[in-house]
DNA sequence: TTTGACTGGGATGTGTACATCACTGGTGAT
DNA sequence: ATCACCAGTGATGTACACATCCCAGTCAAA
């Protein structure tokens, strides 16, 4: 994994919550290289509007208003319902495999939360509907707004263990169901569904 | 206008056509800076689609493959469809006299076609739009794929000059009506249309 | 005691030298 | 004549020194 990557996670996983004052020359001595790629790598994050740069302070974790967040959710709410109606490629079972493997592990994880394992399941998750995405300027904002959002329902996933791995459970039987039936505008419904639940447990 | 947006503009009006290669080296001599914020620019470039830094080569600006404008019009049309159903901002009269500002320069504009002001009256057309938009989110996007596009519904119009300069006259004339009406979501359904015949062009 | 300016430390922003990579042109062997 | 290889040139990628900018802490004056 890239130092992108690396970093990315850190901020979704909330190992950096939002304040968190990233210094160039820290991150440049932890993966040995000069602040020149990790520059190039907060300026990354930044377009991401995951940090922001601050001249003379240093580059801090951003803290979404509320107001945003929800603006992003009901955005990302649009984008699932259009997973479906915009040359979605096939629904292969391949990718039936892949989600039952997913939905076992998620099963498993019921017993003892793992919180790791949660952020894991969802990622491999959301790649492999990305994978379902036929137009790639939807797949473009969907993965955006996924990394954007990702930090908020992961906070309220530690918040509330048990109800987010029994969610997540129900959300894979029925992304399963969908993808068993070959019908990829289900899918996309699904993913609404699973978004505005989300939402809903935010404004709550 | 900062060195981002100069060489933005200067992309999508085909003045750096698609291929063309960039050196860091001339254009810090141009901008009279060094290569450091000149690689900042061309980062934040490159994130938007409009770039690609090739390593020992130079920094090319991206010739898109029919297939992904098509995509990303599409994606447009979308967008511009959930322009009046999201939050949507007021329609004040202020905006009125803004596009009824923009429409009368397009008029005169009908006699000698400038591709500029062309290019100028679309740029500020977008932005007044990009203000009426509620939700943040979407308003990133709408700003993201607009830049991404540019350069084709651009390049369609210096092929037919006249054409396009009455279709921008009708548009605008569009969008007053649904301005001075108030009607946010027939502005948006404006805008779609417009994107629409832009397609038709563009797959023709 | 409070408020104001000032100063010092440390951060990002910038400039520049060097490392590394990719294409091109020439040269040699086949 | 043609193809393979190799060195040269010039590009981006990286490292590091310096410039500029914030903020905190201090000290003095009201």
């Amino acid at each position: 994994m890239n130092i992108f990557e690396t970093l990315r996670d850190r901020i979704c996983l909330l190992d950096y919550p939002p304040g968190t004052v990233l210094r160039e020359a820290e991150l440049a001595d932890e993966f040995g290289v000069s602040r020149t790629p990790i520059r190039a790598v907060l300026q990354q994050l930044a377009h991401g509007g995951l940090v922001a740069a601050k001249d003379g302070v240093g580059t801090i974790v951003t803290d979404l208003p509320r107001d945003e967040i929800r603006d992003i959710y009901l955005m990302r709410m649009k984008t699932a319902e259009l997973i479906g109606a915009m040359d979605p490629r096939p629904l292969n079972p391949a990718l039936g495999l892949a989600i039952a493997g997913l939905r076992a592990q998620a099963a498993d994880m019921q017993d003892q939360f793992d919180i790791h394992a949660y952020w894991r399941i969802n990622h491999e998750l959301h790649l492999l509907i990305g994978g379902v995405i036929g137009n790639t300027a939807l797949r473009e904002i969907w993965d955006h707004f996924y990394f954007k959002s990702a930090r908020h329902w992961y906070q309220h996933a530690r918040n509330s263990a048990e109800n987010v791995s029994k969610a997540l459970v129900a959300e894979l039987d029925e992304v399963l169901r969908a993808v068993n039936e070959g019908d990829a505008m289900a899918l996309g419904y699904v993913q609404r569904n699973s978004i505005a639940y989300g939402l809903a447990r935010l404004i709550a």
